[in-house]
DNA sequence: TCTGGGGTCCTAGGACCC
DNA sequence: TCTGGGGTCCTAGGACCC
């Protein structure tokens, strides 16, 4: 008995917020993310912004090229998105108690036993739309199928504002003419590997053996995409997954060579994680430190503890401790720096209420009420606010 | 041409243990 | 002196997704 699981997208979803929030902007073009002249990329945009040939990922730079004087360019508000996607969420949770959110603006539903009690899956489809609409005044874009592939891939079959049924029977004609780039967890590292064996559509890609994708593209990937070619995959949702991580980076307008810089920077984000660490209640036994260097080297370091935490001072220490003993990036000009935490463990009696204090209360005790913000700190490069910041920071200890 | 931020997952080597 | 197989953990890098 196959099941019907049905995939839900938000239509540029940020964009399409603030153009509902601002009727003026609406039928022009409008791109959420960076400001033209920053360092950043488009998050969405709207779609008369799309005609220009803009897309999400696109540098700020090269999109401000194409885009006409009238753009509007705004940064996203993503406190404000998670509330409308709560609102959304809602909708869905009205319809079906089996729900897997995957991010701020997609989710995947089990419609399987929903069709004896509301009608065939177009109606379903119909009335999630609707309900969407009546309740945040969005467009979303729906797709069902028999298992997430195809339901996901329905989805993006008649954006915006789409609604797309491939029953099973119909799976093999849906896949066979797609440009082989639909496959998930093709990127463009390992697009180029299989252009070269001159694939164009997902039926050339069913031409291949299990074996040439599996060297082509790595054992896992391989198998998935032998898989995906030919419509099977997974048809089971995961709901409530709890996260592996929690982690702040943040990109400098200009590269960093001031160590006092990296410091505040790393000081930031070690509150910021602890934070959200405590809020959640988790307590990590690893911390990780990222870094970028000009003009874009990637490394990280990370150091497992003993004891799991969520102190600011810890993530702070170690972080700083695991960049220090690299004697080969002293005086390299940073781009990024940033820090996570992850590997959880439960917590001991005592970290337990000092987790209970946090969600009781609403306060850190670990914090002692230095509050910063990004902001906050990209406003001391100039010479005169590090000092004011590293006074602060002074007095704090 | 320039490449955010917050994530997940995979690969691969080495340490260590049985 | 040469040397098994398996399992788990740790670490670094990288591909990919939204």
């Amino acid at each position: 008995m196959p099941r019907l699981i049905l995939h839900v997208d938000l239509d540029a979803f940020f964009a399409a917020i603030e153009q509902r929030d601002h009727p003026e902007w609406q039928g022009r073009p409008v791109v959420v993310g960076a400001q033209p002249g920053q360092r950043g990329v488009v998050a969405t945009c709207s779609y008369e912004a799309r005609r220009f040939g803009v897309h999400s990922a696109m540098s700020i730079t090269q999109a401000a090229r194409r885009l006409p004087p009238e753009t509007i360019y705004v940064r996203p508000r993503m406190a404000h998105y998670a509330r409308v996607s709560e609102q959304i969420m809602a909708v869905l949770a009205a319809f079906s108690p089996e729900i897997e959110r995957v991010s701020i603006d997609e989710a995947y539903l089990d419609i399987t036993g929903l069709t004896a009690l509301v009608g065939p899956p177009e109606v379903i489809g119909a009335r999630i739309k609707t309900g969407i609409r009546q309740a945040v005044g969005l467009t979303a874009s729906i797709g069902i199928g028999p298992n997430r592939l195809i339901a996901k891939l329905a989805s993006d079959c008649h954006k915006p504002d789409g609604l797309t049924v491939v029953l099973e029977e119909q799976v093999a004609d849906f896949l066979a003419p797609m440009p082989f780039s639909v496959l998930r967890g093709l990127g463009v590292k390992t697009a180029p590997r299989l252009a070269r064996l001159g694939v164009k559509t997902l039926g050339d890609v069913r031409e291949l053996s299990l074996e040439t994708l599996r060297r082509q593209c790595g054992a896992r990937a391989g198998t998935q995409f032998y898989y995906q070619a030919r419509g099977i995959a997974d048809d089971r949702l995961y709901p409530d997954r709890e996260r592996l991580s929690i982690s702040k980076e943040t990109t400098f307008p200009k590269d960093v060579t001031d160590p006092r810089v990296l410091e505040e920077t790393l000081h930031w984000a070690a509150r910021e994680v602890a934070w959200t660490a405590r809020q959640t209640g988790h307590l990590g036994r690893v911390v990780t430190l990222k870094i970028r260097f000009f003009p874009f080297e990637t490394h990280t370091r990370s150091r497992s503890r003993k004891v799991p935490t969520a102190d600011e001072r810890d993530l702070y220490r170690i972080a700083w401790s695991l960049l220090a003993s690299e004697a080969n990036w002293i005086g390299r000009p940073v781009r990024l720096i940033g820090l996570g935490l992850s590997g959880w463990s439960q917590p001991t009696t005592g970290q337990q209420l000092d987790l209970f204090e946090t969600a009781e209360t609403g306060r850190n005790p670990a914090d002692k009420g230095l509050t910063e913000t990004l902001d906050a700190i990209r406003h001391r490069f100039g010479a005169e606010a590090i000092q004011r910041g590293l006074h602060l920071h002074h007095q704090d200890n």
